[in-house]
DNA sequence: TTCCATGTTCCGCA
DNA sequence: TTGCGGAACATGGA
């Protein structure tokens, strides 16, 4: 599920059940998870900390603590996070689990451990290493950085989109939803794009990742006329009724109406 | 049983 | 140099 919308609603999450509880201890279920950190260290740096707030970057979720350091959480393609009071409750798949003093838990979810778990002292420093580019829904992603950074990249504009190196936090599912309203075929060429045509992918880029950052990535919660809730392989278009198309982009499988985009 | 899957990374090719 | 296809990772679910 995580794309930029969903680990914005883990966020909301997290800040609404986990902060300012002090941690008594860390269980790291499964090593696998953890990425230039140890499990030692890591338990080491959160006993006592307590968790202040979330930041997103792109897909990667920042949690600051009272000990100044970051918690790191990619949520790979299956993660998630869950906040209950009581051991029975935890989740199958749970692979870190904060232990408060008040008895609750905390669990970072992965079933298929692709997500990645660290801790860094500065968010900045560890983007940079990444090679993220700049969040989605930042203000540093304004429509001329956007123009700009189109203008430097050729191929299809679908793995434009996804490639995290020049903007983070767009992924296979959200990238065809905005092709959709942007009314662009996935495979068209950046290159071969208007400057209308990239004005208006850039707004309703902001505006679909927005619309669905506010419900926290929950597809049901979203306006009429989104393509997501179609998007399985017996969909139809949600503006022409003709049945959606599938196309392999960028090792990925691409839904878009052949209809209505271009 | 086989294939596909919302993630990233790495390699070879054009 | 850059984009792209494919494989790899891991494992559940259709």
């Amino acid at each position: 599920m995580p794309e930029l919308p969903d680990v914005e609603g883990f966020k909301q999450y997290l800040d609404s059940t986990a902060l300012h509880q002090e941690i008594m201890r860390t269980s790291v279920l499964d090593e696998r998870i953890l990425d230039k950190v140890s499990a030692r260290t890591l338990a080491l740096r959160l006993k006592g900390a307590q968790l202040e707030a979330g930041k997103r970057h792109g897909k990667f979720l920042f949690v600051r603590t009272t000990e100044g350091g970051r918690l790191v959480l990619h949520f790979g393609m299956t993660g998630e996070l869950r906040y209950y009071r009581h051991p029975r409750d935890r989740p199958e798949y749970a692979k870190l689990i904060l232990h408060f003093v008040s008895r609750d838990e905390l669990a970072y979810v992965s079933k298929r451990v692709l997500g990645r778990v660290s801790y860094v002292e500065q968010p900045e420093p560890f983007i940079e290493e990444q090679g993220l580019g700049p969040d989605a829904l930042s203000e540093a992603l304004d429509k001329e950085r956007f123009l700009q950074l189109l203008a430097e990249r050729r191929g299809m504009i679908k793995s434009a989109l996804m490639d995290q190196s020049l903007l983070a936090g767009i992924g296979n599912v959200y990238s065809d939803e905005i092709l959709f309203q942007s009314g662009l075929h996935p495979e068209r060429k950046v290159e071969q794009l208007s400057r209308q045509d990239q004005k208006k992918l850039y707004r309703t880029l902001r505006r679909v990742l927005r619309k669905a950052a506010e419900s926290g990535g929950a597809l049901d919660e979203l306006p009429a006329g989104y393509l997501l809730p179609h998007r399985q392989g017996d969909g139809v278009c949600p503006r022409c009724g003709r049945p959606l198309k599938r196309t392999p982009v960028s090792g990925r499988t691409a839904y878009f109406c052949p209809h209505c985009q271009g």
